[in-house]
DNA sequence: AACTGTAATTTTGAATTCATAATTTAGTCA
DNA sequence: TGACTAAATTATGAATTCAAAATTACAGTT
């Protein structure tokens, strides 16, 4: 039994970034739900880790906004709220056009293969309508132009925005209509890249990063305007 | 002896909190200087706090940049080198643009005269050569226009990549044609936005962050390229 | 004097302990 | 029964302790 359950002590990296790792997975994976308490304790138990590392954890995830710390009370997983939607949806959105304008100015042609290739693979899932393996490749698209960007901090700005939204694309059902638009817009997406049209990639980013803001409003309205 | 010197006990917000933001003073002053080691049992003993809350504090400056950890070596304060600020003055550009168009949107009468005022300030500390005050005052109202923005998250973000660049900001003189320039940037920026047009607006803003970038890179070079 | 290996010391990472604050439970009285 | 108070319990924040790792000091060799 080398693979088992439960209680089991983590190797890699130093303890308290694989659990800002392990906490950010469980809140948006939605295993610990929006509104609830952290329960610190059963944490520790579960990963066999004490409270001082859990805990240098949690300040670090409360800065990035995912749970949120009461004096002497706790920390609360953070729900999402349709204003933190409106909020975050416009800043990643300029976030990722300055990555469509870097990447454009910076990727090199195998690259573009590569962004292809994931193209091709998403545009499959998507006939095929399997969200989960089109999500992982949305993802894996979006990731390759960052990288493409050749700027660490917008990386990981995007990252820690893209984190705080991701709760709903783990949880939202994107309509039939959106999905369609979404990919005729990663098509656009794919070709200004391939043209290196900073400009236009940059716009197009923009524009559908709209859209995914305004699918995920509807759901969450339809949830009642949280989680 | 109510009130003495070296030791004293903080008081307000959690003592964590407290702790992240006098060690980003420190950093952003240069009290800590670029690429020396953060001497944890020095600095509690200067805050009369054990180890605990200063190792929290420090996973969360690490994780905004202003440090770095290295496993079982500790904390070292992050030069702030000429890639770096390649990489966020764009970024802090597109966010400032961003709050710009969106205070256009929501900003009051009152606002724009609150702004008016704090601008005929910065210009009196410009003609009085008083960078110490122009500063203070420019970083007024650069805030007051973020918070006009209303977007919680943007002023954040802003926040702590400003913080990155801001140690350049504490040390760089500006030159004579750039303080210049950027008053001028400012005249148009008071324009723009007492006529709330975003559009220009956030041009100008992402202009102008452009200058300060190039001013502060040609300070840089003149320092060896770091710090 | 420079180099290498080893012992002593210091620092780091994490667990544990401890005081205090918050919450729950139990009990009292109307 | 229901509201209120007080005791007991639990959770939190922070200090302390402890084991492991890294650094420093030092002796012995060339």
């Amino acid at each position: 039994m080398t693979e088992n359950s439960a209680i089991r002590t983590i190797p890699r990296k130093s303890l308290h970034e694989e659990l800002v790792d392990r906490l950010q997975m469980l809140i948006i994976t939605g295993e610990l739900q929006p509104g609830s308490k952290v329960p610190e304790k059963d944490l520790c138990a579960q990963f066999g880790v004490s409270r001082t590392p859990m805990r240098e954890a949690l300040k670090v995830v409360a800065s990035d906004g995912l749970v949120r710390l009461e004096p002497n009370r706790g920390a609360w997983v953070a729900p999402l709220t349709i204003s933190e939607v409106e909020e975050v949806f416009p800043i990643l959105g300029v976030l990722e056009a300055l990555s469509g304008e870097l990447a454009c100015q910076n990727i090199t042609d195998d690259e573009i293969e590569a962004v292809r290739a994931l193209h091709a693979q998403m545009i499959k899932s998507y006939e095929a309508r399997d969200l989960e393996a089109y999500f992982s490749v949305n993802q894996k698209i979006h990731r390759a132009i960052l990288k493409a960007a050749r700027n660490d901090t917008l990386t990981a700005s995007c990252q820690a925005l893209s984190l705080r939204m991701q709760r709903a694309r783990y949880l939202a059902n994107m309509s039939d209509e959106r999905w369609a638009a979404a990919v005729e817009e990663h098509e656009q997406i794919m070709d200004y890249l391939a043209r290196r049209d900073g400009k236009n990639l940059a716009r197009t980013l923009l524009a559908h990063m709209r859209g995914k803001q305004a699918s995920v409003i509807k759901w969450l309205k339809s949830q009642g305007g949280q989680v």
